[in-house]
DNA sequence: TCTGCACATTGACAGCGTCAAGTGGCTAGC
DNA sequence: GCTAGCCACTTGACGCTGTCAATGTGCAGA
């Protein structure tokens, strides 16, 4: 089935953005590209935000597959470990959904009910792998704390790693693959016994 | 003495992204509203990339000023969970900042020495704190790999308490501080042992 | 007094998102 | 077979933005 006009701009939008950022994108460049009207891709989405809200929650409904999907045999066995490498790993191959999914100026939870669900599920699959990982016992408060650190560290390598200083830092695909792994693995065992 | 121009533009815009984000941001706006001409500001930035150049500039300055001030009576004894307390405070209490600082569209670090060596000094003062934590029998890559960690819990938690969906979750600054020390000694002692 | 210079103004430009109205083709109903 | 209605899209206008270029204006030093 040939793409839609609905498919085309998202695509277009994301892929401009994985290179560019979100800033300079420009909606009447990308129908422009297309071969239609200004105005066509406003026929789909109604407005502005409403393009950047698709784009947040295909996004977020990819990176609840990603986190969630079966362990594979090149992945680390701890839970994790795998979840810090999926998480960056999405980041850095996602960067065009993954530069608006956390941005709430772009990508309005409180105008979607649809995608603040579709963050929610994400969030959730972390605390499921938390919980799966401290085992029964655990109170709610540690699987809290313990989930929030994870995600802190997931999203703040992330982050560094697609628009911070470790941008340039980290070249090769290895590197950075190994970069992760030690990470994951200080994470594990605490700052205070290297 | 009375502020410049030069300044209350930095300050407008400073204050406009700490309520609203960069996105809508305009100067031609906060020329208006400073009762100058649309092109006043632009005489002494050159262009709208230089505005966010300059801001990223301070905002380093301020960072690296804040992670190497004196300890004070009210913060923790332990080198780590100080900083990442210090950088989560920095990044909540001067959004306006923060928010320009990490975003590579806004402010290029290629196109001014000044602002990457600013970038390089705040990490300076991480890499500092990290050997100092881990005494001089450190070798060079478990710095590096502490440092990182550090660094992206306290940037990952600082931005999805800011923008994230962390955001709403967390009301009181109580609240918050406990939060902030709660992942910082879970990092410490590491996810494996809560 | 004249010359620069720093600061600011004015006016024009193209590009942007958005509003409102119009167009062409396909399809269901009589 | 005609017509009414809908759908995808176009067209044109609007006010907004940053940017370029030319023009004032007031103040220091020669």
């Amino acid at each position: 089935m040939a793409p839609t006009l609905k498919d085309k701009v998202i695509v277009a939008a994301v892929d401009y953005i994985a290179e560019f950022g979100p800033d300079g994108l420009s909606f009447r460049r990308i129908a422009a590209d297309a071969g239609v009207s200004h105005q066509a891709p406003y026929h789909h989405f109604g407005d502005r935000d409403a393009i950047f809200a698709e784009i947040g929650l295909q996004g977020f409904r990819k990176f609840t597959a990603e986190l969630t999907a079966p362990v594979r045999d090149d992945e680390a066995p701890e839970i994790a470990s795998r979840m810090l490498d999926r998480y960056v790993e999405f980041a850095l191959c996602n960067k065009g959904y993954f530069r608006v999914m956390f941005r709430s100026d772009l990508c309005h939870m409180s105008g979607s009910p649809e995608l603040r669900a579709a963050a929610d599920e994400a969030f959730g699959s972390l605390i499921t792998a938390v919980t799966e990982m401290l085992g029964e016992s655990a109170s709610v408060d540690d699987i809290g704390i313990t989930a929030t650190t994870m995600w802190s560290v997931a999203h703040g390598l992330a982050t560094l790693l697609i628009d911070g200083p470790l941008e340039n830092n980290i070249g090769a695909v290895a590197d950075r693959r190994a970069l992760v792994r030690a990470v994951a693995k200080r994470t594990m065992s605490g700052l205070a016994h290297p």
